[in-house]
DNA sequence: TATTATACTGTACATACATTCAGTATTTTT
DNA sequence: AAAAATACTGAATGTATGTACAGTATAATA
């Protein structure tokens, strides 16, 4: 796959845009429309150029004949950042805390996600929830007893299940025997709650 | 949406062919050619009949102008079925075991699958699969010691670890120490192997 | 019983579209 | 310094394609 130009790169992206809003490839002229050109010979040189670097495909004498040569389509999915579950520091989305990515559909899990988290340790075994497990995880402080919730105390970050004892005591409770609730008052310690668990993701 | 006719949906279903193979919609002779039909009327009509249906959007003038009303399925991914572990019967793909569909990519589980297995009972809570989990099967009877496999025994199918312990002798072992081993005598019984695990999807 | 929907064949035609040819100009590669 | 790639305008052409019109026939509604 040779280097794309800026020019072929804006119509690649025309196309796409153009496929997703409506469902089928743009005709030259459509192409014209949307980036300003005057003449379908311009689209026409610039789809010999995509095609010959291997970024699309044309079927001879087929109107909308366009296929994007893209085996691991990423559009219409999103790209949603694996985070490691680190000892110390929080889970955010900066750069450096990001593993890689995975694509999968917004609606993948039924109220929506923003991040994967990869898991550290057992404490959730009982749960159903092993080590290196990807837990889907949607940023809300929207929680309910028995949630599964991803919770910061201090800089340590624990996936445990919430729940809130009274105004001020909240226990994180785990899923296996071998470790104990955490209880947090709230007036002494400060509880940080990242998000909610709305699914779970395992790669053999 | 009214319901659709089985011609209908023979087109409806082309049109989707079609458009994953070439990544184009068909033109009616495309169609016609496809389902054998004889005269271009014939596939506009059933256009017109799916578009006054609400199951596809008809650009008028424009070529190849057909898009499938699918919110959830612009994605570049895979329709997967959800079969549910019965009891008895094999979970195979007869439209009467699928009890729905997963849009996916199609690498989203490394070595690729082919359906989803809606897990039954508690058997394996130990390799953290809970009820209802969906596993990633791939159909393959090339298994190791270690796999965890989705088995048939007669007409019983479970999920469990595969062990061979000789040339005739195969344990599938649960992974929960409420269940105990299922030793087989490969000369004596019949083991079919559907398939092992890739992955596992869960949606709180 | 009349009417509408389904399910086709077959012909015809205007136009939507791909595609080629002829230019001009700038940049990059050889 | 020549050749090739990039980046366009503009006009022309053949055909690919949507679509309307004319029929035939059966099943489902009203």
């Amino acid at each position: 796959m040779k280097e794309i130009t800026s020019q072929q790169q804006r119509v690649l992206d025309c196309i796409q845009i153009y496929l997703k809003k409506t469902g089928f490839p743009p005709t030259r002229a459509d192409i014209c429309r949307e980036l300003g050109f005057k003449s379908p010979n311009s689209a026409e040189t610039h789809l010999r150029a995509l095609e010959k670097k291997g970024f699309i495909s044309i079927e001879s004498g087929a109107s909308r004949g366009i296929s994007v040569n893209n085996q691991n389509n990423s559009f219409g999915g999103d790209e949603y950042p694996v985070i490691g579950l680190v000892a110390a520091g929080s889970p955010t989305l900066a750069e450096e805390n990001i593993e890689r990515t995975i694509n999968c559909p917004k609606s993948f899990f039924e109220s929506g996600f923003d991040y994967f988290l990869k898991v550290r340790g057992l404490s959730m075994k009982d749960a159903g929830i092993m080590e290196d497990d990807l837990i889907a995880v949607k940023k809300t402080t929207d929680v309910k007893n028995g949630d599964i919730v991803i919770a910061r105390l201090d800089d340590e970050v624990t996936v445990k299940f919430f729940n809130r004892k009274s105004s001020n005591i909240v226990e994180l409770e785990p899923a296996n025997e071998d470790f104990e609730n955490i209880v947090i008052n709230l007036e002494s310690e400060k509880l940080h709650i990242e998000g909610k668990s709305v699914g779970l993701l395992r790669r053999n």
